[in-house]
DNA sequence: CTAGGATCCTGTCAGC
DNA sequence: TGCTGACAGGATCCTA
């Protein structure tokens, strides 16, 4: 779930609870959640926490690494000694709830603070890797530039190399384009007007360069606002990060109106995922565009329209 | 090489 | 109330 915003927000907000701070003990409660030897990573200090795309890499003082992703559900959640909790990730009670609990996956422990690793559906993971072979690291070697460092050139070409995927499944790609997923994918389509369903190669030059622009904007908005789904405690106040409800515009909208033009806004699948969209702004490419080789598919209704 | 679908896993919710 | 199937803020693997 955590998609690059919210990735980020977490390195932000952990850096200052966990760096150059001494790991003194990893306890690893579910196998699958962690690769790798975990006491290779105690008694060393953290010395930096970096980002690529969505995965994590925290630095020790031993030349290894640990690499975080959180996948779908994954959580990081720092609970200090002293009543102080950062958390941030896929958003559940868990936030504010007693630690561990049946999602906890990996603990890692400070002379002063744990740091809970939690992952409903375990598709997130720890691994233990060498520093210097980071970079090699068959995920993280595979990714893209991130939409700030991309040109609307590159993203144009890459387009064109994938004439017939649809425009979301290639924009959800981290080998095309790095650091969104189904949030910011369906936000930023809405907000260049392009249909989620339309084959990249007719989407025109000028429209890319839209939708390159909104990727930046939407993520920019998202990181200055902590990120869709993080929130700082202080106690178990039940504050929350709501980046959803403050400014998602389709996500999870579906049924109501259309904050550009009124129309009611749709859910649909495109590609596996649910889609939403606004069918007056997004023109579809079954009805617009002459090919009609597009698959209809089904609308997984909600607010049908009209 | 590209494109599309299944799959990993647990929990929740809608519909009977 | 209980059961069943669909779905979920990700990425990889398998197939044509």
């Amino acid at each position: 779930m955590p998609e690059l915003p919210e990735v980020e927000t977490i390195r932000r907000g952990l850096k200052d609870f966990i760096v150059s701070k001494k790991i003194t003990k990893i306890e690893v409660l579910c196998d699958k959640s962690f690769q790798g030897q975990p006491d290779q990573a105690e008694n060393q200090i953290i010395k930096a926490i970096r980002r690529f795309g969505k995965a994590l890499v925290l630095d020790l003082d031993n030349g290894t690494s640990l690499m975080i992703h959180l996948r779908m559900t994954g959580q990081l959640i720092y609970d200090g000694k002293k009543t102080e909790r950062y958390a941030a990730g896929h958003p559940s009670d868990n936030f504010t709830s007693a630690l561990p609990n049946k999602q906890t996956r990996v603990v890692i422990k400070f002379s002063d603070g744990t740091l809970y690793f939690n992952d409903q559906r375990k598709f997130g993971f720890i691994k233990n890797i060498k520093t210097k072979d980071v970079a090699n690291d068959s995920f993280i070697k595979k990714l893209a530039k991130e939409p700030w460092g991309m040109t609307a050139d590159e993203l144009y070409e890459k387009f064109q190399r994938h004439k017939n995927s649809l425009v979301k499944a290639t924009i959800l790609d981290q080998s095309i384009i790095c650091g969104l997923g189904n949030i910011y994918a369906d936000e930023s389509l809405f907000a260049a007007k392009i249909h989620p369903e339309r084959r990249c190669g007719a989407v025109t030059r000028e429209e890319t360069e839209k939708l390159l622009k909104a990727a930046c904007d939407v993520m920019d908005k998202s990181i200055a606002s902590g990120g869709s789904t993080m929130a700082t405690y202080v106690k178990a106040d039940g504050t929350k990060g709501d980046y959803l409800e403050k400014f998602a515009q389709v996500f999870h909208k579906e049924g109501t109106p259309c904050p550009r033009c009124g129309a009611k806004i749709i859910k649909i699948r495109v590609a596996g995922r649910g889609t939403h969209l606004c069918p007056h702004c997004q023109i579809s490419p079954v009805n617009s565009e002459s090919g009609a080789s597009v698959s209809s598919e089904s609308s997984i209704k909600k607010g049908a329209k009209k």
